[in-house]
DNA sequence: TAAAAAGTACGAAAATTATCGTAGATAAAT
DNA sequence: ATTTATCTACGATAATTTTCGTACTTTTTA
């Protein structure tokens, strides 16, 4: 069971590498630009730093590399809300639902799709 | 509106100010050390720092300072929950909803809660 | 083919967060 | 009344995270 606390800056960069796949250093700096300034060699370093962390998987059989997210993005996030949970909520996931489900205006649909999630964990 | 963001250590603070009340930094500091050892200069410093930024109030009438946290609970966790969702989620509370669900075991209790509320909103 | 552009590697600075030691003051205990 | 314990203030260090400049290499382009 291997820890990965990404900080907020690799999330920003994990983002990007879930919803576009395999990318080049230059195009996750173009995205990152699109919020932000951010130099290209600040980019390339955390990429780097990522890949030696176990964050990122690396094809350098190219001059530009090419890199990938190891972790899936739902197995990340769930990781993510364990330790968040913990630290802002005490450990009650409860209290977050609640929370969340409360401030954030739920489509119906949503709210549909919840429930069945609820019916299901009943019958188990 | 204004932006606060407490850090994780600020964060274990806030949660033992919130369970008991005002305190002094002695009593903070026993807390802390039933998790790890916090040396007393560290949680002085911690909670005078936070005393700067506006997390927690200060009653310095007697020797030993008293202090509190400023803001709710509620207030404060909806606030990281809407960093967090944006952070770890891109803005998909839903996506945090059914995940927190999902994974983390409910008491019958707890669903019954959550089926009211979602039949509150359903209702408005 | 010489200059410009685009790439990696690497070290280090900057910024943020967390931790603690020491000094000095006040209160408590012996 | 001395000593011991407790408290605040403050500066400094450590640890972590973020950012970037420079050197060097390989393509591309003019």
């Amino acid at each position: 069971m291997k820890f990965i606390k990404p900080t907020e800056a690799e999330l920003e960069i994990l983002h990007i590498l879930w919803a576009n796949g395999s990318s080049s250093v230059r195009f996750v700096n173009e995205k990152l630009c699109e919020n932000r300034e951010v130099g290209y060699t600040t980019t390339l370093k955390m990429m780097q730093m990522m890949y030696d962390k176990g964050l990122l998987n690396r094809d350098d059989s190219t001059r530009s590399h090419v890199y990938e997210a190891i972790n899936q993005q739902e197995e990340t996030q769930q990781q993510l809300l364990d330790q968040f949970v913990n630290t802002a909520f005490k450990g009650s996931a409860m209290q977050l639902v609640m929370q969340a489900l409360g401030n954030h205006n739920a489509t119906s649909e949503e709210l549909e799709e919840i429930k069945a999630l609820i019916k299901q964990i009943e019958n188990k």
